[in-house]
DNA sequence: TAGTGTCAGTTGTAGCAACAACTAAAGCGT
DNA sequence: ACGCTTTAGTTGTTGCTACAACTGACACTA
């Protein structure tokens, strides 16, 4: 692998070199002010947001997993840690004894309306208020481009899918 | 803050959570393939980079911070790590006692060019061949717009920069 | 219904990052 | 020349993530 590829020239290099930068800063950002002003990680707010969106406010954790893109043995130890400060609960799943439902606890669902008003605000702030509605509509095909790539089998896009732009 | 935010309509959040799975995905890819093929982390192997291109391959350590977006806590754990391996060294800086410098050694400027095709081939399949190139010159200014905010004082635009679209 | 392989999840360990506290040198005003 | 502030960097601790090993349950075959 890797025999034959060609340096990426100045274009691709601008490109690429940006995205790395957004890639190695946002993350900072998203936990920064979950943290100060809701006491999450940005990976928890993202957890608990799935769940809260589920039917029954509900989840596998395999399904959990998919949809916040983390491996089983992180999810884990998360919603482990989760559980310990009550927003949320782990019981055994009636259908499979192999599995475990993860739900969110009331005082969870009360922590996500905390947190999202400040969250959206983060978001609008360094990112979505930044664009151009074309901008915004030319990052969904790229982010779709690459996300072929980075996720072919589509484990997340049970996420993405979702707010596809073309809902029918 | 954030009393008045409005949600994000469904074109933002389509785009939003595309690029939350590309951040929450890419830096995996990046820091396995470069962890198998070359025994390194991609803020190490960014790291390095940077090292390799700047004048005698040596910078002061706050500019390598900058560059590569890392605390200088964090900058100095991992340059003590590399300088371990021998892949790097540090020297008192002459102009100023209270500084640092940070220089390649042949062996991290042997790394570096053995580590660099096969990263390369990474982000050519995972990103830049994923794109046409409108969307490349579309995505280096949408990574501008959010720079703009993401990183305000531009401490990372001493790299991003100088691989600016427009050369003169 | 016993055996084998796969799936779902947990637990333990090691390594990296964030944060805070600290040292030492430089700049600056008086 | 003396203090005060800022700058540059290191060190120590805590917490999270990745990886590997493990337990227990389902599925399929004979």
């Amino acid at each position: 692998m890797a025999v034959d590829t060609p340096w990426l020239d100045e274009e691709q290099l601008a490109a690429w070199v940006r995205l790395v930068a957004i890639v190695e800063l946002l993350p900072g950002v998203l936990d920064s002010q979950l943290r100060r002003d809701a006491g999450l990680t940005h990976f928890e707010y993202y957890a608990l947001a799935m769940l809260s969106e589920a039917p029954q406010r509900t989840l596998r954790m395999t399904s959990l997993g998919m949809q916040t893109n983390a491996s089983l043995p992180r999810l884990s130890h998360v919603v482990r840690r989760l559980e310990e400060r009550g927003l949320v609960e782990r019981f055994p799943c009636p259908d499979d004894a192999r599995a475990t439902n993860a739900r969110l606890t009331e005082a969870g669902w009360a922590k996500v309306r905390e947190a999202a008003p400040g969250h959206v605000s983060t978001v609008r702030q360094n990112v979505v208020d930044a664009l151009t509605a074309s901008q915004v509509a030319q990052l969904t095909a790229i982010g779709d481009a690459i996300l072929e790539k980075l996720d072919p089998h589509g484990t997340m896009s049970a996420t993405y899918n979702r707010y596809d732009r073309s809902p029918e």
